[in-house]
DNA sequence: ACCTGAACACCGTTCAAGT
DNA sequence: ACCTGAACACCGTTCAAGT
């Protein structure tokens, strides 16, 4: 007999990820999703592995975001401009969705070959930038300065880890500046010394 | 009538962390840990509140070792040298127990006001190093470069987040030194202009 | 004083039964 | 074809009962 679908994934991920960021990590089930998107929580088995694969899909999508936001933040022709507009996305996409962004980094989840393939796809955006800044054979290691600042400053922020006082926009904008500033100068040490 | 303790609340903050450590966040259990010291897990609740103020424990005694591991790593009377030393021993606690790392920034538990002092003093013996590099007016401001630059270095390598080849030990150095450089450039800077 | 079994509410997950 | 109630194993947590 026929029996139409109540709801479908894209909706399933839409509800999760709302949940997700409403009730955090700890107080998310999958009783929630189900209700959510009128549905028992048998029925999610359907279209998701298990609750690690549905959480998966919530995170691909944040991470398509993420792309998106990087993308839409290319503001100029100067590298320099175009990488401070970016951080600053990535900040504020950190701070709109706190629960995402830390499921986007959870350590206890190994990312799969399509969570590799999307991430690097959400960081593309601003591998133009940083090559015009540094130079195409020292992109990568200036990646690794980067990102892992970014990244840091922003996890930080979230987890209320700066308790010292002081403004953090100031702190944030301070910390690109001398980062973008001293990558660019590696660029030229190592020009000169050729 | 008598009833000796079976147990510690240090003998179960330690069987806490091997657990956390082996298992993962995911994968540890008051039952575990109640089994791990001869007890039921309702015993577990003389001593503390529930699970989550376990884990605030475990994290603590997390901090202090980190602290004491920063503490170790002033080897030299030259900040740049102590700095990279610590660095490097920041990054080795990291590596050397990935799942309590993850658990000292873990973006679900707001810290109490112990865990703010405790990670103050973990801290704590980086900043002669520090200042003595930037200045004493200076140091919130390059703590806010240094820091974040750490965390998420180590959180992403524990989170296998470096995908696209390439050597982290080398990464992790320039990485710190460029990082240095610029807060001590910074510095020179700010003098000049004064 | 300290520990425990039993009970409760709530999970994720499976599966046979329903339409 | 899709959904669901019932069941299972496993949680964290409470508490009366044991010694």
């Amino acid at each position: 007999m026929p029996a139409p679908p109540k709801t479908s994934d894209a909706r399933i991920v839409a509800a999760a990820r709302g949940l997700l960021e409403r009730n955090g990590r700890d107080g998310f089930s999958l009783n929630d999703v189900a209700a959510a998107v009128g549905v028992r929580a048998p029925s999610l088995y359907r279209r998701f592995d298990d609750r690690a694969a549905l959480l998966e899909a919530v995170e691909l999508s944040l991470w398509r975001d993420l792309g998106r936001s990087l993308a839409e933040a290319i503001v100029s022709h100067q590298p320099l401009e175009t990488l401070q507009s970016q951080a600053r996305a990535y900040r504020a996409f950190a701070r709109a969705h706190p629960n995402g962004y830390s499921l986007m980094f959870d350590v206890q989840s190994r990312p799969t070959e399509e969570g590799v393939s999307v991430r690097t796809d959400a960081l593309a955006p601003a591998l133009p930038a940083l090559t015009a800044l540094v130079g195409p054979e020292y992109s990568l290691l200036a990646a690794r300065v980067l990102t892992p600042f970014l990244h840091g400053f922003v996890s930080m922020e979230i987890g209320d880890a700066f308790r010292l006082g002081g403004g953090l926009d100031a702190a944030f904008e301070h910390g690109i500046a001398t980062i973008l500033h001293g990558l660019a100068r590696d660029r030229r040490r190592a020009r000169r010394s050729r």
